[in-house]
DNA sequence: CCCCAGTCCTGCGGGC
DNA sequence: TGCCCGCAGGACTGGG
C-alpha cells in the first residue's frame, strides 16, 4: 500500500518525464472492453481529459501526501492517487489487464506513463488551479510528514483524543503516513498506539517527530516496502526492500527487536496495529 | 465538531 | 478439488 516513502520513490522514478510534452491519454484495456474489471475513478471524463492534456508540457513532479502529481505548463495538476494497489510506471506493467490509464508523451526514451491498479481503488484526476486548493489545500491535506515541524505536529495531532495511531492516519492532521509506517514510527518512538493523542507529553512529541523523520527517510532509502502480495513496485517495476527492516509491522508473534517480547496485533479503527507492549508505553 | 461504521474494489487463503 | 467467505485498508460518506 503506497504510503509516503513508496509515493516519494514513484515521484523520483518518473523525474525523467519533466520537459516532455503530452501527446494524448487513454484508458486501459480493461476499462473499455468486455472484461469484468470495474473502471476506476477518472475525472474529468476522457474526452475533456484529452482536450485539456493535449500538447501540455510537464514542468515538475510534485508529491502531495500519498499522491503523485504532474505539474503542467498551464499550471493544471494531473494527480495519481494509488491508494491500495496503484502504481505509476515508466515501463511494462506487472499485468496488462490492470492498466487503467496511459499518458503518451513526445518521443524520447520515456514514451509513456502508465497507471496500473489491480484493485481499482485508485484515482486519476486533472485539477485546474482553482480545484488544487480545494482538493489538496490545508483543509483537505495537512502539512507533509517530511516538512512538518515538531511544534506543528504537536499542535495539530494533539487536537484529538483518539488513539495516537489512529490520529496519525488522519491525512488532514499530517499527510503521508499510513497503517504500516504509523506502526513503525510509534515503535521507534516507544509510544503505545493506544495512548490518546491528547495525552502525549512534550518529550513524547519530540520523540514521535524524530522517529517519524527517521523511519520515513530510512524507508525512502530502501525504496519503500513491497509486502507479501508483491504489489508495490517503483517506476521501473522493481521491488522495494524496506520490508526486510520492519520492526513490528505484520510481525505478530515474532520477538521484539529491542526486548525480545512478543509483538502483538490489535485492531484499531478497523485496521491492524502491531506493537510491543513492553517497549511502547 | 468529533468520531465511528460502512462503502468501494480484487486477489488470496482458510475452512469445509 | 472447488466454492464461499473474510480479510487487506486509503479515502470518502452518512449518521449518531
Amino acid at each position: 500500500m503506497p504510503e509516503l516513502p513508496e509515493v516519494e520513490t514513484m515521484c523520483r522514478g518518473i523525474a525523467g518525464v519533466v520537459g516532455h510534452r503530452i501527446v494524448t491519454c487513454d484508458l486501459g484495456q480493461a476499462s473499455n472492453s468486455q472484461q469484468r474489471l470495474q473502471p476506476i475513478s477518472i475525472r474529468p471524463a476522457l474526452p475533456q481529459l484529452k482536450r485539456r492534456l493535449a500538447d501540455r508540457q510537464i514542468t515538475a513532479i510534485e508529491r502531495f501526501g500519498k499522491r503523485v502529481c504532474l505539474r503542467l505548463d498551464d499550471h493544471q495538476l494531473l494527480v495519481f492517487e494509488p491508494r491500495m494497489t496503484g502504481l505509476v510506471l515508466l515501463t511494462d506493467p506487472p499485468t496488462t489487464e490492470h492498466v487503467r490509464f496511459r499518458l503518451t508523451l513526445t518521443d524520447g526514451p520515456l514514451p509513456s506513463v502508465v497507471f496500473w491498479d489491480r484493485r481499482g481503488l485508485g484515482t486519476v484526476q486533472l485539477l485546474s488551479t482553482a480545484e488544487i486548493d480545494s482538493r489538496l489545500g490545508l483543509k483537505r491535506l495537512g502539512p507533509d510528514a517530511l516538512r512538518i515541524t515538531p511544534d506543528e505536529l504537536r499542535d495539530r495531532v494533539s487536537r484529538t483524543r483518539r488513539p495516537v495511531k489512529v490520529a496519525l492516519l488522519d491525512q488532514q492532521l499530517v499527510a503521508g503516513i499510513g497503517n504500516l509506517y504509523a506502526a513503525e514510527i510509534l515503535f521507534v518512538a516507544g509510544i503505545s498506539p493506544r495512548k490518546s493523542a491528547a495525552r502525549l507529553t512534550r518529550t513524547q512529541w519530540q520523540r514521535l517527530h524524530a522517529a517519524m523523520l527517521e523511519v520515513l527517510h530510512e524507508a525512502i532509502h530502501y525504496e519503500g516496502s513491497t509486502l507479501g502480495d508483491g504489489t508495490y513496485r517503483n517506476a521501473l517495476n522493481q521491488t522495494g526492500s524496506y520490508q526486510n527492516h520492519h520492526r513490528v509491522y505484520d510481525r505478530a508473534g515474532d520477538p521484539c527487536p529491542r526486548c525480545s517480547g512478543a509483538i502483538v496485533r490489535i485492531v484499531q479503527a478497523q485496521r491492524s496495529t502491531f506493537f510491543c507492549k513492553g517497549c511502547q508505553k
